[in-house]
DNA sequence: TTGTATGCGTTATCAC
DNA sequence: GTGATAACGCATACAA
């Protein structure tokens, strides 16, 4: 931290750079902004003067003034889960090669938060937002809705999309990993969740949907916290599940890769073989699932995909302003895939 | 998406309200700030309006006309690392109560890409700069200086600080590990290291003084790569380094976690026995660690709190301008802790 | 190709 | 306690 330079105190503006440059500050402003129709040794003389002087345009500034902000606006539920990591970095990485900026907010799973969050959001004039899921409140739809900003919902499938929707079916998801527990001779299956939110619940439920079919279903092996999920407290519900189903259990569906790789670590302090004797399926498809041992059975979800589709999708919204003849589908699968390694039969 | 509701086109500003309140735009902006002199039932006329037209402030306005942000930048590296999940946690949950907001950066561990953040940074008038590392081009230390801005150094100890530096110092970090590894009486150590970057060179160094120190240095031991780092590619290096020493090697330290466990799982495949025969140290103590078998030693470092700490020192600087009988201190160590366990004798 | 006038929506300042 | 006026720094629209 030091004084400002020469010009101590006042901020430089497009002012002081024409006056250094002799030209007029529209001028600047075009150089700037890159503006062909400038003469190039004008251009070259406005270019040294910013060099010189070390301008930085001010931004805020120029949204007021144009109104296009080159700002995203992405609100996910948490900070900690890994799943969250691969997702930005698909929205960074097509974002921030075409000059647009991200502003993230964590909404802690609070449609509270949310709904803050989007406003805030929505007075800094975005062009575009990616929201998590679809249980926002009536309000924050409200505001989504009469902003006329694109919006893509992603990670699940939300049942009234405010705009765009990039995701897949969880319901789908865990249906077909009950299926896949089945398909293996497990009988006895159960349930290990934790946070409950929409999106985990939507797998509980086909995954209960699939095993009440089959008429496997037992609710007592279903055990679910709302606290957030972790290794250990994968290993501390395993325990649970154990005790109250008295070991009559021979397979479990944990809501993600940290709390099966608890199970799985748990299940061997108990000696219980897997998979032999018990069945493992995780959710995610983190990059410690491979390396578990035996190797955690799990489902791959298009995290990555998830993030740059969303962004994709958005650029092409604003690209193609009111372009009704070529519409923009409204959902986007990004599918998901059963990954079977060692942990399951 | 959808259209404007009534007064579809033009924005809502604080004139419009306003007009409905039948007060002047100052007023209602007093009450948007939240300021005391404002008579109640002028107030309550006022957030009525506000409710009823859902009017949402335009904060490039408010930016432009207060050159008050609320905005904290914060330059990160890299998004795939979860070192970064939890420092950004740190960061989020002093700023949001705040009521700052967080504009986060990839620099991609390019100094250009860097420097080209923190020019558009500058741009929006942010109250603090949160960095990381001290490995700036110099233009970009000259803009900071000239900016005064809060500006905090995060995450290793840097020589000459822009500022305020909060994080620990990486080579005593190796150096510890190194001189635990010789207190377990392992005698061939190596190292392996990916992504290289200037806090895991830290590390590197401050292993390499130690073992030489004790005469134990023999660098055909350290194998590292540019490469990012993965469970997988610690198992690859890992058996580099054997192939390379023909085996002639009781130890390592891999220069994260992720790294460590794909040693670990490697190790196993070769029948190699952990921690007997050979020891395995990682570094940043991920929840992982503790669930591996044998459990790894690693360090802990204080990611949380590096982001919290950084925050709460922008706060100290914002709240207390020019206050020069309190100063602040430049550097704030927020130290490490070796975690011995099963991986090494 | 370059410049002039004007407005973007808000807040600071100073009256009332 | 409330209001009028003038910035804030830039970009749009148009003129030259």
């Amino acid at each position: 931290m030091a004084n400002n330079d020469s010009h101590s105190g006042k901020r430089l503006t497009l002012k002081d750079v024409a006056a250094k440059a002799d030209v007029s500050p529209i001028t600047v402003s075009r150089v700037v902004n890159g503006y062909d129709g400038v003469r190039a040794n004008v251009r070259e003389k406005v270019e040294a003067a910013i060099a010189e002087l070390g301008y930085i345009p001010n931004r805020s500034a120029s949204v007021l003034a144009s109104s296009k902000s080159k700002l995203i606006g992405v609100l996910i539920p948490s900070l900690s889960n890994v799943v969250f990591n691969d997702v930005l970095r698909g929205i960074y990485d097509i974002a921030t090669p075409a000059n647009y900026q991200v502003l993230l907010f964590n909404t802690h799973y609070s449609a509270a938060e949310e709904e803050r969050a989007i406003r805030t959001l929505l007075g800094q004039s975005p062009e575009g937002l990616i929201i998590t899921g679809g249980e926002q409140t009536t309000a924050a739809k409200a505001m989504l809705q009469a902003s006329a900003v694109p919006v893509v919902q992603i990670m699940g499938e939300v049942d009234n999309p405010i705009d765009i929707n990039v995701g897949f079916s969880h319901f789908d998801a865990g249906a077909a990993v009950a299926q896949l527990l089945l398909d293996k001779s497990y009988s006895k299956i159960g349930f290990i969740g934790a946070r409950m939110d929409r999106r985990t619940c939507e797998r509980l439920a086909g995954f209960e949907h699939v095993l009440s079919a089959a008429n496997s279903l037992d609710k007592t092996r279903v055990i679910t916290t709302p606290e957030p999920s972790s290794v250990s407290k994968g290993a501390l519900l395993f325990r649970e599940l154990m005790t109250i189903t008295k070991g009559d259990c021979d397979a479990v569906f944990c809501c993600n890769d940290d709390l099966a790789l608890g199970v799985l670590h748990e299940s061997k302090k108990m000696q219980l073989k897997v998979p032999e004797k018990f069945g493992i399926c995780g959710f995610n498809d983190i990059e410690m699932a491979a390396y578990a041992e035996p190797a955690l059975s799990t489902v791959r979800v298009n995290r990555y995909n998830m993030g740059s589709k969303a962004m994709e999708v958005i650029f092409e919204k604003i690209t193609s302003p009111g372009d009704k003849t070529t519409p923009i589908a409204n959902y986007i699968n990004t599918g998901f895939e059963l990954v079977t390694r060692k942990s399951t039969r």
